[in-house]
DNA sequence: ATTGTATGTTATAAAAAGGTTACTACATTA
DNA sequence: TAATGTAGTAACCTTTTTATAACATACAAT
């Protein structure tokens, strides 16, 4: 998703707030769209579908707090994020926000950089998420990208950080034979350069630790997960 | 806590500003008390301890900061909230009033609806929290973030601030890896660069007094927390 | 069967990542 | 002000992960 698609929707009743954060967002290209309570929040946030909130807690009319709580019983805004603003820089502790179902929060005073790389890194992990999902199924095994573990009949098989990489990625489409190539680059980066046996050995530790009759080698091209056995 | 009960302090060199916010609020069942500088503000708010203090930030003899700083300091003020009067053409320097410990700020002319409206949604959040306690229980822990403390098996541990911010990140989300760049967001704030081995000082210290078994390092990743074990 | 290429296997080396401890600066409390 | 507690860092240690080398094996084409 490009950032001109990116629609953030701010909430605050200080037009003061609301300029200075909304034109240091736009400046980054992203679409900005305000509201001046939780009421309107709750309009523009059905009606805009932003894919970001941000909102202050202390507001006229409705607070951030009931405003969230009512933004996150909208079924189409599920994965929207929303951020509070937050009075005094104290640490996490301070929010009961998260109650509400809030996903972050940001302190005041803004600091306008600090705020942009924030939000930067709250897209990110959105674009993570949707990437990646959260947990796969596939064939009665579990794989929890959020825990970073397997289920396999019950058992728990922890995997190092590759070795998960490349099992997640076999078994996002299962069936489907992942060139050589493809693997380096999805696992490995396409700046990393790896000698020949690297993936051999990978793929051979998780055969020991999954089970051998799940990977498949095609000789030539690469290598596929196979579930439909037996 | 009745409305009855509920004690503003507003500060203002203002005559007018402080009869008619007084009036108003005074109408909405508060009970209002006056200052007309700084250092009168410190001395009533000892006296009076006020859930709340309206100030403005301009005023002679004592600014609004530099007071706001000092009734900071007062250890039975912790948790009265400030608000900063703003005129709406000064710079966003202003917002630095943060800095000082103020919660929020609004911004002149004052319109009286607007301002009693806002006045409500602060002492709504006040409320909230006296009324929560805020204690998160997991796993038959209780973690209590009023006094920085957990209790497990009736046993007590204070824990000192960074430490319950760790243990409390992880908790919230049993089960859940969070990565060493969210946990210094969140717990440290992104601003904050700390040294690469910082997380896991901390995390060592939270081992000791918690026990050993429910911190799990995923390497590469970062850190989970896990209750269901043995 | 023979050959060559691609992959499998194992042990081991290298490099990350994390753990531990002691120490300093700073803040808080008595 | 002394005494204590907290947060962060540096230095060093340990473990785990990752990559590679070296050799073995499979298998298709000849």
């Amino acid at each position: 998703m490009k950032k001109r698609e990116i629609k953030i929707l701010l909430v605050d009743d200080e037009p003061d707030i609301l300029e200075i954060v909304g034109y240091n967002l736009s400046q980054e290209g992203y679409q900005v769209v305000t509201a001046a309570n939780g009421k309107e929040a709750i309009l523009k946030a059905k009606k805009e579908k932003p894919q970001l909130i941000i909102m202050d807690v202390m507001m006229p009319e409705m607070d951030g707090i009931e405003a969230c709580e009512n933004i996150r019983k909208i079924p189409e805004l599920e994965n929207t994020i929303i951020t509070f603003l937050t009075a005094r820089s104290e640490d996490y502790s301070q929010l009961a926000g998260f109650d509400a179902g809030a996903d972050d929060y940001i302190s005041k005073p803004i600091k306008p950089k600090i705020l942009v790389s924030k939000v930067k890194a709250l897209l990110r992990r959105l674009k993570e998420k949707e990437e990646k999902g959260d947990v796969l199924n596939v064939n009665g095994i579990e794989i929890n990208r959020e825990e970073y573990k397997i289920v396999k009949e019950g058992q728990e098989i922890i995997l190092p950080r590759k070795e998960f990489e490349l099992f997640y990625l076999l078994a996002s489409k299962p069936g489907k034979v992942f060139k050589r190539d493809e693997i380096l680059d999805k696992v490995w980066g396409n700046e990393v350069i790896v000698g020949g046996r690297t993936i051999d050995v990978h793929i051979r530790k998780l055969r020991e630790k999954i089970g051998d009759d799940f990977f498949k080698t095609i000789k030539g091209v690469g290598y596929k997960i196979e579930f439909n056995e037996i």
